[in-house]
DNA sequence: TGTACATCAGTGAACGCGCGTTCACTGATGTAC
DNA sequence: TGTACATCAGTGAACGCGCGTTCACTGATGTAC
């Protein structure tokens, strides 16, 4: 340690002129704010009084307030392909558990990033039609076209791989948001979305 | 007609000082601004605007801003048990078709009132916990097992028909949201969301 | 039927607020010699 | 190794904006007599 008592890892540290990894932060802060108030909150005033910059900061980094929301979307996608693979890794590549596993990664991911998962999915124009995320979103919904289409070949299932994925994707992407969005709670509360993912999966794969 | 040429139907009249049903023209202008705009970016003030009286006006009628909303949601309830019933009444109580048509017209009107959709199933708490969205809402959903019952008995399907009820209506509503918000335009561009419904809700209903 | 008056549904001006973004600036960093 | 200087990443003050809501008010309506 030298003498100063400074380490570049100290975050905490006490303020400095240079942040280091200021865009970084403002992400990362973005993101949490946007968690914790919803995205239609979010301001980038916010973000900059938790990292601790004066709010003409992040223009050095992004061009206006929709390029940090669509970094933090982007983000979220990439978050929910690794946890989806490492489901899958866990319970089979191209089983039926396995298969499982991802739906059942996807409501996880909806569940503890609510917010996040509404700005991947949700309407916002501006936000998703930028690269990142388009590009993260194909990568993220091509996995579960593999898992499925090896699930096929194993177990001689006639019919598209592509179309069998898309109706697993919009059953689980119902559930996940009837789940986070507190709609089942009115009219059928108590139910068990991972129950009701389990049972429902071995149809929507088997025709 | 009276000598001044106005009749009380006369919307279009020239400006009164007392408009006759400022609650009612305010709802629909909400309504319409909400759709054009969504309803992240709806205010108060524009609706005074478009219904053409000062941005004080509707203090008389709401109490804030969010109760407009809540009562534009409402609405939104309404006008889609009264398109499921009716969907339903073509095709055929208790029948197949006539469960498929009920989840072709929650489609429909996803499509045709996006916004509105948005805001009927989407988070906005204030709005969601009110009670005529939640009475609504539930009647709503109701309708939907009633139909499912019929067909359970006539066809002799064992199994709890409220849970049958909610594994269509969770396909159908990730098929009606990720068609609103262009998700599988990212990924299975062009892809028939009718017939998957079509495809698909007989296998929901069989097990 | 005609008048007096209470009630009601509007007006329009003003408020304080927080936002996104821009500006001229300054302090820190790192490279050339 | 030490110094000069260009570059870069911040600051902080200011801007214009539109919003939701409140206020004292006024014009229209309808009822009692």
């Amino acid at each position: 340690m030298s003498p100063s008592g400074e380490r570049p890892s100290d975050v905490q540290a006490k303020a400095k002129y240079h942040h280091g990894d200021l865009r970084g932060a403002l992400i990362l802060a973005a993101r949490q704010l946007v968690e914790e108030k919803g995205a239609e909150n979010f301001s980038l005033a916010d973000a900059c009084r938790l990292a601790g910059v004066s709010t003409a900061a992040p223009y050095r980094h992004f061009r206006d307030r929709d390029e940090i929301l669509a970094e933090v979307t982007a983000s979220g996608f990439e978050l929910l392909s690794d946890s989806s693979m490492a489901a899958v890794a866990e319970k089979g590549v191209g089983t039926l558990d396995g298969i499982v596993a991802m739906g059942h990664a996807y409501v996880k991911f909806a569940v503890e990033n609510q917010a996040v998962f509404r700005l991947m999915f949700g309407q916002n124009p501006a936000i998703k039609g930028t690269e990142p995320v388009t590009g993260e979103g194909q990568a993220c919904f091509g996995k579960v076209i593999e898992q499925v289409a090896i699930y096929c070949e194993k177990n001689r299932v006639p019919g598209d791989a592509a179309i069998i994925a898309v109706k697993l994707w919009t059953f689980v992407h119902g559930a996940a948001s009837l789940l986070i969005d507190e709609d089942y709670e009115k009219v059928a509360p108590g139910i068990d979305v991972w129950d009701l993912i389990e049972k429902t999966t071995p149809g929507l794969l088997g025709r």
